[in-house]
DNA sequence: GGTCCGTATTGACAGTGTCAAGTCAATGGT
DNA sequence: ACCATTGACTTGACACTGTCAATACGGACC
């Protein structure tokens, strides 16, 4: 654990990742390579790797601080909402993970880029990202009575992941350029899925 | 058009299209790379140059044909599934867009990737994404008993997507090795939605 | 035959990630 | 007090990438 230091002068390895963070927020993962990052944090080109063994274990510190985030608004907004009823349930956790997305795009980006950074191989980001899907799974079962199977999980995991995905790299993006539009939008979409969903509940209790 | 050729000797072009799907699906993004896309085809670095300007134009050309393939697939299923009832329409639907993502994983996954092909920068790619797109409007309508509202398309939308995206590059495919599972899993997850939507819908026709 | 043009080649350049040594200061043991 | 070790950092190199520039070839047309 070298990267203590909580008043000292920033650790290289703090520069480094908050460079990257700068780099990835600004031009995408093409922006962000292990010597643009030295070079902004005023050192060699070599000198990054010894706090991190590649560029994927950056991208990786960077995903797995994402999912832990991530992970903590969704346990924030079902721990907010359980004395709510359904719909409050279901806006505070799109809430949650759709506000996540517009604040972070580019984190949001690559933490469901496999190919880029293995979160599995990452036991810290598998972890946190485990929190998140139990969340998911805790909203299943509050919304539906206490019924619970895979596919309903993945089914409202997807209505916000989604949402996220089209905003940020779809169709959506294009015409929502500001925030506030933006986050208008989902959750209007968002509101238009739980009503559906509390409605449908509603109609086929014991299906 | 120096692509045409249709018996003759295959054009470089197409031989470069050919080797570039190859590499895309088998080691995704990171192993297209110009230099060895000329090498499997037997010519020089710089040949493939002559047919596309740049790296970019080669990935443009594919997420093209992905769109176009996409869209024809959202068509069909409009198409033939407007006779049946709005459950057959939204599992058609939803079998068309997963299918297409789970038969072209590596394309679709650069189809919504703006910072490595901006589709908006390519009229071809553009358009088939808005013949995709109105397919979605269509299918809303047809659901919806007329009624649409952009809200409402981005929300089936996401839908489909966000399954697509799960099952590719997020929790859901680790734990579902083989096609044939995931495809399962993602209808019967698709299922759940058509069947609350129907019945959200239902119990509230005026609202 | 000579010219032009599209196709392909060769060579170079800047940039990247990463391996291998080397420098240098602080640390800890004897 | 000396010396060995360790860690952080630098220097230098390698293979690889995308792309620009200049060059050669080969057929079409006048």
């Amino acid at each position: 654990m070298a990267s203590a230091s909580p008043g000292g002068p920033p650790t290289l390895r703090a520069r480094v990742l908050e460079t990257s963070r700068e780099l990835l927020a600004s031009g995408g993962l093409a922006a962000l390579s292990m010597r643009e990052v030295a070079r902004r944090a005023g050192v060699t080109h070599q000198a990054p790797y010894h706090h991190f063994p590649d560029k994927e274990s950056i991208v990786a510190e960077l995903v797995t601080e994402g999912f832990e985030e991530l992970a903590r608004r969704m346990t924030c907004a079902n721990d907010a909402a359980a004395t709510g009823g359904k719909p409050e349930v279901l806006r505070r956790a799109a809430e949650a993970y759709l506000g996540f997305a517009l604040e972070h795009p580019a984190v949001f980006r690559v933490m469901f880029r496999p190919e880029l950074c293995d979160a599995a191989r990452y036991p810290r980001a598998l972890a946190a990202a485990e929190r998140a899907r139990a969340e998911c799974e805790r909203l299943v079962r509050i919304v539906h009575d206490g019924r619970f199977s895979q596919a309903l999980a993945s089914m409202h995991w997807a209505h916000v992941h989604g949402l996220a995905c089209l905003v940020l790299d779809g169709p959506l993006g294009a015409e929502l350029p500001t925030e506030e539009t933006r986050r208008a939008h989902l959750m209007e979409a968002s509101a238009h899925f739980a009503a559906l969903v509390v409605a449908g509940i509603g109609a086929e209790p014991s299906a």
